[in-house]
DNA sequence: CCTTAATGTATTTTTTAAAAGTCATAATCA
DNA sequence: TGATTATGACTTTTAAAAAATACATTAAGG
């Protein structure tokens, strides 16, 4: 008996898909084919096309990268935007301790 | 001599990152561990490091299903957008003829 | 039509991710 | 301060991704 697959969320899997159907639409809308995509990726075609079949283990390096050569903004933000982000994050990251301790208090779900 | 390993562009490191970073505040802000998100997520320590630090080979399924149990909303969407979002690309798509023929005209980049 | 090549599907091989485990370090709290 | 344990860093193993390849199908254009 195989060990059964990893399982993700039906949330999971619908974000994934979109972001498989945003690239396979948007490498139609340049014109591209599999291939060319591939080449341009510095991928093979197999892997190109697990991308827009929407496979969750597949990189994601490689869906990023695919979607940034086709001009797909991730988190509808310009590179810039995203440095405001990061710098923000960083931020907030550097206020809280750098460990969690469970012995420590209650959770404090205020967000 | 090692084959050089894959590169990714800027844009993609950064956007990797700042999604390792949402998820690793997201985590501490729950009071969750390393150990604690990982068994949520069915998922090895190992991994969740790996996620955290940012590794852009890292299957995409494993960083969106760890967001998604961190509360992190991809896409800045709930489940009933993601399924607006996915109507309206498939919709584009079914606009699309199925395949790309290089032989044919110009690429027409009117988006 | 007829030809061409883009795509769907599948298989095999190679590379590497992910798991599993160990150990040292040091942050946190009693 | 002392005990606890979360985290960082590494290694080994194993499961699977990614590449490479082949072939059938069929959309698209001449």
């Amino acid at each position: 008996m195989a060990k059964t697959a990893r399982t993700y969320s039906n949330r999971t899997l619908q974000a994934i898909r979109v972001l498989a159907t945003q690239i396979q639409l948007a490498r139609k809308q340049h014109r591209w084919t599999e291939a060319e995509l591939a080449e341009r990726a510095g991928a093979s075609r197999s892997t190109i096309r697990m991308i827009e079949d929407g496979n969750p283990a597949t990189g994601l390096g490689l869906y990023f990268e695919v979607a940034t050569l086709l001009g797909i903004s991730l988190y509808d933000a310009d590179s810039q935007k995203l440095t405001d982000i990061q710098h923000t994050l960083d931020l907030k990251l550097a206020l809280l301790p750098s460990r969690i301790d469970k012995h420590r208090g209650e959770v404090f779900d205020d967000f």
